[in-house]
RNA sequence: CGCGGCGUGGAGCAGUGGUAGCUCGCCAGGCUCAUAACCUGGAGGUCGUAGGUUCAAAUCCUGCCGCCGCAACCA
């Protein structure tokens, strides 16, 4: 039976289109999920929008436009946008569906029944304009940043989620499982927010038209936080198909951004508890992505002007290049930064000459020299050129750092132990001056050459999935690209047809996977 | 003293006790199969700073400096 991993993605506002930093989450997560798949587990990647939000609702009336109307509109876009990217969930959930309200409501009337939730005064800063409470810091001066009013005290009924009453729940949970909050360097944070002071929070919100009704008080809506961690388990089938709900919950993992690690790692778990569900098993808080405009290095902001859209890579180059970039130069457990200039240098430097320069050469070869078929190499199996380190160790070490989403780094292991030892096999046995001297000996050596690639292949499926099929299927390797697992990349095939590029080229050529990017044509750099 | 993280050659990173490593960039040479790509060699670092522990510290401890996060609708 295969294991099963339920992974997802935070949700994210529909309020305005994806850019590049929601992107670096999606293809973090999807290359987790690609190589789940590839390792065969039964996988479920969620991804979705967050929808019963008051900002959603005011961009909404700002564009005329019905509020339902609006979010299907966006997340049709945002889908737009993520299947460009070949991120490969399996479910987007929007919030405002019908099956999120089931959950939320057969979810907070559970916890209701259970006593965690109590009603009590409420006291702040009111905005009239916005007809909502502000926190201090969002005010200045006093007066509602938005409608320039000064912000009137006011009191009102609410109701609480008494998340002070599982302090002691949640530290016994996090000593249990210290592995449940990824990187580690994010568990003291977390740790120390427990210890200290963890107050009950405010779960409903009045006089809102747009949102989830609390169920047993229908003047009320659920507060956006409350109802949004609900969109994991809404998913899973709960509250609607238990059955579902048991193969699926408790998740393996949430991919999140670092600013809301507090949330899933005491509230959410906490929320678990309160419902009598288990808590997911592992938190995974990504870092985020900024632009480096000259020197400097700024957030992503619409109003700075330094919103850089998946679009406008993807229009300009490919979906490959976009995930290689941000896996490759952004750590995913830390920042990165995105700047034309540094794209168009990976670019270059790891595609085209690395990787789309081997292939080009052993494909050449082959195909000049051999007519495209290396005659003599069936029954025969290939040696993977490898540098220090060995096939084991560079699989073992790549295996590690993908199941911990340092991607980064199994890239360098990949491009380190494969590739460049690839390049430097080509250069030591140089088969382009063998085939004049001992042919059958140039086709063994360009069988071990074309050894590297396929291994890159494998090793490449979670990452780059059409690169990694273009170069799989360039070759008559006998298992199919879709069966092909790390196991793979350990294990050399031996062929029993003689080894083919089966690739398209012209007069012995290829096309170039990655053409080169001319540095001064690359705006912004 | 609110809490936490970070500070390694021009840039980006790896490296948790034992000769400081990788990629990009730069310089020189080689090769010419390949997308002027590839390969080899070189220059460039007192590992933020001041102390301490140790036979031995980028790596452990302490002070200081600098940068960055952190309770709500912000990926």
């Amino acid at each position: 039976m295969a294991q099963r991993f339920f992974l997802t993605s935070a949700i994210d506002y529909p309020n305005s289109r994806p850019h590049i930093g929601t992107a670096f989450e999606k293809i973090g997560a999807d290359v987790q999920a690609r190589y789940r798949r590839m390792e065969g587990y039964e996988v479920f990647f969620l991804m979705g929008n967050d929808e019963n939000t008051v900002k959603v609702a005011r961009r909404a009336q700002e564009l005329g436009e019905d509020v339902l109307a609006y979010c299907n509109r966006m997340a049709g876009e945002f889908q737009e946008v993520w299947k460009a990217l070949d991120i490969s969930y399996d479910d987007f959930i929007q919030t405002s569906e019908v099956r999120h309200h089931d959950c939320c409501r057969a979810f907070i009337q559970k916890v209701y029944d259970a006593g965690h939730i109590y009603k009590a005064a409420y006291e702040g800063f009111y905005c009239e304009g916005c007809e909502a409470f502000k926190t201090e810091k969002e005010l200045e001066d006093g007066k509602c940043p938005v409608h320039k009013v000064p912000a009137m005290r006011r009191q009102e009924d609410c109701y609480y989620f008494a998340l002070s009453q599982f302090r002691e729940k949640l530290l016994a949970y996090h000593e249990a499982h210290p592995e449940f909050i990824q990187p580690e360097s994010r568990r003291n944070e977390v740790m120390q927010l427990i210890r200290g002071e963890l107050l009950d929070v405010n779960i409903t919100r009045s006089g809102q038209d747009w949102g989830i009704r609390v169920p047993w008080d229908e003047r009320f809506t659920i507060y956006v936080w409350f109802d949004a961690l609900l969109n994991y388990i809404t998913a899973a089938g709960y509250g609607t198909d238990p059955e579902r709900f048991a193969r699926w919950w408790p998740a393996d993992m949430h991919v999140i951004g670092k600013d809301i690690t507090r949330f899933h790692c005491a509230l959410w778990p906490a929320m678990c508890m309160a419902a009598g569900i288990e808590p997911p098993r592992r938190v995974f808080g990504h870092g985020f992505v900024y632009i480096k405009s000259g020197q400097e290095t700024v957030k992503i902001s619409k109003s700075l002007g330094t919103l850089v859209e998946p679009m406008d890579i993807l229009s300009k180059f490919s979906a490959e290049a976009f995930r290689y970039y941000f896996l490759r130069e952004c750590p995913f457990p830390g920042d990165g930064e995105f700047s034309w200039r540094r794209f168009a240098e990976v670019y270059n430097s790891d595609l085209a000459n690395n990787l789309g320069n081997l292939y080009s050469r052993v494909t050449g070869l082959v195909g000049r020299n051999f007519g495209s078929v290396l005659e003599g190499t069936a029954g025969l199996k290939p040696t993977l050129p490898v540098g220090e380190q060995s096939v084991q160790e560079v699989v073992s070490r790549y295996r590690q750092q993908v199941e911990s989403l340092h991607y980064s780094q199994a890239l360098t292991t990949l491009w380190q132990g494969v590739l460049v030892p690839a390049n430097q096999h080509a250069e030591k046995t140089a088969p382009w001056s063998l085939v004049k001297t001992d042919k059958p000996a140039a086709a063994l050596v360009l069988h071990d050459l074309v050894e590297a690639v396929r291994v890159a292949a494998v090793l490449l499926k979670p990452f780059l999935p059409k690169l990694a099929a273009t170069l799989y299927s360039s070759f008559n390797f006998a298992k199919p690209f879709a069966e092909v697992s790390t196991q793979d990349a350990l294990e050399s095939p031996t062929p029993q047809d003689d080894l083919r590029v089966t690739a398209e080229t012209v007069a012995g050529k290829v096309v170039p996977l990655f053409p080169r990017i001319e540095l001064d044509s690359v705006q912004g750099a």
